[in-house]
DNA sequence: ATAGCTGCAAATCTTTTGCACTCTG
DNA sequence: CAGAGTGCAAAAGATTTGCAGCTAT
């Protein structure tokens, strides 16, 4: 197993704050939208949140601020983002969802861990190959895909291996 | 792009109702649950279902008839199906879900067309294989994978076409 | 000024649950 | 008969939306 590409070590560049602000103002620009407090404060947010995370989470960070931002912003802007490019929502099990920033980042996809809920990313170039390959044999035009494996990671199977210890008693 | 396995046409069964239902009454055994007039109403809607489908479609159907399931019977019993491993349960968007059945036929992953709705299913060993080689690195068990290729299908753009034709009016 | 925003609360949508009653093993 | 399963309606969880008042441009 050692063909093509596997992952090979490009470089990317974290943005700041200010680049991804600007990025979305321009964004909004060509909409005829506008940038506004809320929307400002709630880049802020997600530029110190984790790299992944819920809508929720952002709303609950938010509430603590004095500057609040309602649940309704946070969805409607949340929205916007992620159609400028600058987020991407993501599986966390089969209903929920994260977002995670994705500007200055390679494409990658998950391993999500259904025990502790541990996110790793992996990236592989072969599989990117690989669909663009059956997209083409279907004559289908890729917008956009999910490719996320749910399962267990060590610490996940630790933790399976203390609860059985426990269910001994 | 030709060295590892393609898609050999391997040979399944599809099985009969009677089939499923015995195996869905083998797994309620080991349980110790029970097999009802409802669940046996449910399976026959599922086995005359078309490939995809959504649970309110199976409500709606069921509805119709006079032995009546209940809407949360549907969702109970739904999930009993996916751990049974008759079902699988699927992306259709990025919010909705679909199931199908999966009992004596080969694993896949699909291609959703975002303009008509329709789902196209496509196997590929070598990005199975790549899943594998990925978990393997990472010391993850996999347990599930979500892998759903969002896009545009032929009769899509063609439809898109069309729309674009009739907004120059 | 005026088209976009915002918060709020009500409305959706999908799935889950509590409970009293019914039925399978 | 006991433990499961069922329907119903209420609850829950995650978003979305209508609306009246605020605000970037």
């Amino acid at each position: 197993m050692d063909q093509p590409t596997a992952t090979p070590a490009r470089k990317t560049v974290p943005p700041s704050l200010e680049e991804i602000t600007n990025r979305f103002r321009t964004f909004l620009a060509t909409r005829k939208l506008r940038m506004t407090r809320e929307r400002e404060e709630l880049l802020a947010a997600i530029f110190h949140a984790p790299r992944h995370f819920e809508a929720e989470d952002l709303i609950r960070t938010l509430k603590r601020r004095d500057g609040r931002v309602s649940r309704a912003t946070v969805y409607r802007t949340l929205a916007l983002l992620e159609e400028c490019g600058i987020l991407r929502k993501s599986l966390f099990g089969r209903n929920r969802h994260f977002f995670e920033s994705v500007v200055g980042r390679r494409h990658h996809d998950h391993l999500v861990c259904i025990r502790t809920g541990k996110i790793i990313e992996f990236e592989d170039d072969r599989i990117e190959a690989l669909q663009e390959e059956i997209c083409r044999k279907y004559g289908f035009r890729m917008v956009d895909h999910v490719h996320e494996i749910f399962g267990i990671s060590e610490e996940g199977s630790a933790e399976d291996d203390k609860a059985k210890e426990k269910a001994k008693t």
